[in-house]
DNA sequence: GCCCAGGGGTAGT
DNA sequence: ACTACCCATGGG
């Protein structure tokens, strides 16, 4: 029986949990009342995080032996290393050079609706899945798609307080599994795409990108059929961690529209946003996305 | 039922 | 290069 790792401390840096968990980089985490239930590395955790008093309370069960908790190791995971301020003084900064400073209190205003949220440190292997199958599909339907898929694999199923969770299926778990099983899913048209990203899947070639640039990233990815530029820079951004990263879906190219006046394709757009908000524009983008899905019809903020 | 979703591929200009 | 159109399914 495996024992549950507890521990609790004090988060030194804004956080909001809720939103880093529901603003569609991360799929899998399941709210209950006050708490979150999910993976990371090898540990199923629950995490419970208090705004008022900033403790965050964890109890990890390891989904193997060879597990070694860590703090570091949840730090890590929920970027609470990143210098939210120093984002945004930055941002700003390059707003101002760019000739937007009329823009300023709006992005002030921005980053103030989304303080704390924070970009996670994902595993690139359930990335690359999770995006894979988010060609126009809902957030709730992308939940469902990655529960099915998970759902396959009975040996990955852990028990925690009386409901189960699954571990998201490895690259050999996968690799057995026919285009047909993807379609009985529900995966539709990506199917094929699922299949083929598995097959052509080699672990050590995306390790070895970690240190290539965020284009070369980006031009790797985009050899595989079914990655575009938004799922190629939504890739880089959660599972790269490449913070100048800017995906662009109907949201954000409505709102750059809007804003900015300035339309165009994918990848036209990811452009024009790297280059306006510049090296952390992947934050920026996390923060226009959670804004516009947040913004009820009438204007104010839910 | 209807509309749309964290888009991408392809064929036609 | 740019556009138009199709793609299969599910949640609201």
């Amino acid at each position: 029986m495996a024992k549950i790792i507890q521990e609790e401390w004090k988060i030194q840096v804004p956080f909001h949990l809720d939103y880093t968990l529901q603003c569609g980089q991360a799929f899998r985490w399941k709210r209950f009342q006050d708490r979150w239930v999910g993976f990371i590395k090898d540990f199923l955790v629950e995490v419970q995080y208090d705004p008022q008093t900033h403790w965050m309370k964890i109890r990890a069960k390891p989904v193997n032996s060879n597990a070694v908790f860590s703090r570091e190791q949840i730090e890590e995971y929920f970027g609470l290393k990143d210098s939210l301020s120093m984002i945004k003084e930055t941002t700003i900064a390059k707003l101002r050079e760019n000739g937007y400073a009329w823009f300023i209190p709006k992005m002030e205003e921005m980053f103030q609706k989304s303080a704390g949220l924070r970009i996670l440190r994902q595993e690139l292997w359930e990335v690359s899945l999770s995006y894979l199958l988010s060609t126009q599909t809902s957030i709730p339907a992308i939940e469902t798609k990655l529960h099915r898929l998970c759902g396959l694999f009975s040996e990955n199923e852990l028990e925690w307080e009386g409901e189960s969770f699954f571990r998201f299926p490895s690259h050999s778990q996968l690799s057995s599994i026919k285009t047909e099983v993807y379609q009985s899913l529900g995966f539709g048209y990506r199917s094929g795409w699922v299949y083929q990203f598995v097959q052509q899947y080699v672990s050590s070639e995306f390790q070895a990108l970690k240190t290539e640039s965020l284009e070369r990233k980006v031009a790797f990815l985009l050899r595989f059929s079914g990655i575009g530029y938004k799922v190629a820079h939504c890739i880089c951004l959660f599972g790269f961690s490449e913070m100048g990263a800017f995906p662009v879906d109907v949201w954000i190219s409505r709102w750059l529209n809007e804003v900015f006046s300035v339309k165009g394709n994918s990848d036209t757009l990811t452009h024009v946003g790297q280059k306006m908000f510049g090296r952390y524009a992947g934050y920026v983008q996390e923060y226009i996305f959670n804004y516009c899905r947040n913004l009820k019809p009438g204007g104010g903020w839910i």
